[in-house]
DNA sequence: TCAATTATTTAGAACGGTTCTAAGGTGAAA
DNA sequence: TTTCACCTTAGAACCGTTCTAAATAATTGA
């Protein structure tokens, strides 16, 4: 009880914004939070969060893993993005923006907010509001590094 | 080239292009091209397909389904569409166009190409090439019919 | 503090769309 | 026709994800 400050982390996130968030702050919650909200934008897949985990000796099972990508979904925490049938990628950059998706390495990166503008919307149809418009630049090739 | 079957007979397209994208014109092939290419831009799944063949007295597996769908999408027949991680959609539309996705009824609609115009995109990385732009408008209630 | 209560985690089974397998069927060249 | 490469098929396998129900952990209240 008294050692929960010591699980925080230098970066912006704090059991605050779990609590915050009507979840408990859990040791699994609190690891797992710790890895995805590092200051850097991520694209994580369950299976690769659940790896990463285990590599840094967090002990949690892959349906703790789904459970909790999914509950920071709803509060807010993560984006859902979908480019690729075969398995779901959750964003931990959850202001407007765009990707860039690597169909040869199945990788997915940020497009800058402001730098793609969309324009000639059409309305949406009678008894519908729109939830989101989403630009994915789908590239082919391997990258030079 | 993408509204071949709109101006031809439906017999002619078939085998025609079957023909000519190097598939052999089977009886299983030209009743799901007559189905898919009748003049009407349309959004199927493997399963909505094999339902709809079914339906039309037409006996075809569901391996062959998916395996028409993936051919015909190969030689351009088709496009695939990512917009839901469930299931997958191929359209018969394979001109530039986007898409609005009804997220509540899991259905699929063509926005018209020149309609919406993306802007401010920026170059691939080193290596890589552009394979497509998509925008998929999302939308959230239930249309009025 | 320490039950009592409630939320969370878990292993493993189940699920559903898709792909694979290997055996039989079919189209086309000669 | 014969031949053979291609195609279709039923059913099994696959794989990411969700479900289940039992164990565990966080919180509440006295």
């Amino acid at each position: 009880m008294a050692k929960i400050s010591a699980l925080e982390g230098p970066m912006s996130f704090s059991v605050e914004t779990l609590r915050e968030a009507g979840l408990r702050p859990t040791r699994q919650r609190i690891s797992l939070a710790k890895l995805l909200f590092d200051g850097v934008d991520r694209h994580v897949t369950a299976e690769a969060l659940h790896a990463e985990a285990q590599a840094a000796g967090i002990r949690v099972s892959l349906a703790t893993i789904y459970n909790t990508l999914h509950q920071f979904t709803e509060v807010g925490l993560l984006r859902q993005v979908v480019v690729d049938g075969a398995r779901t990628y959750f964003d931990t950059n959850i202001d407007d923006h765009h990707h860039f998706y690597f169909e040869d390495e199945g990788d997915l990166v940020d497009i800058p907010g402001d730098s793609i503008v969309v324009s000639g919307l059409p309305n949406v149809p009678a008894g519908t509001t729109q939830s989101r418009v989403e630009v994915v630049v789908r590239v082919k090739g391997r990258r030079r590094s």
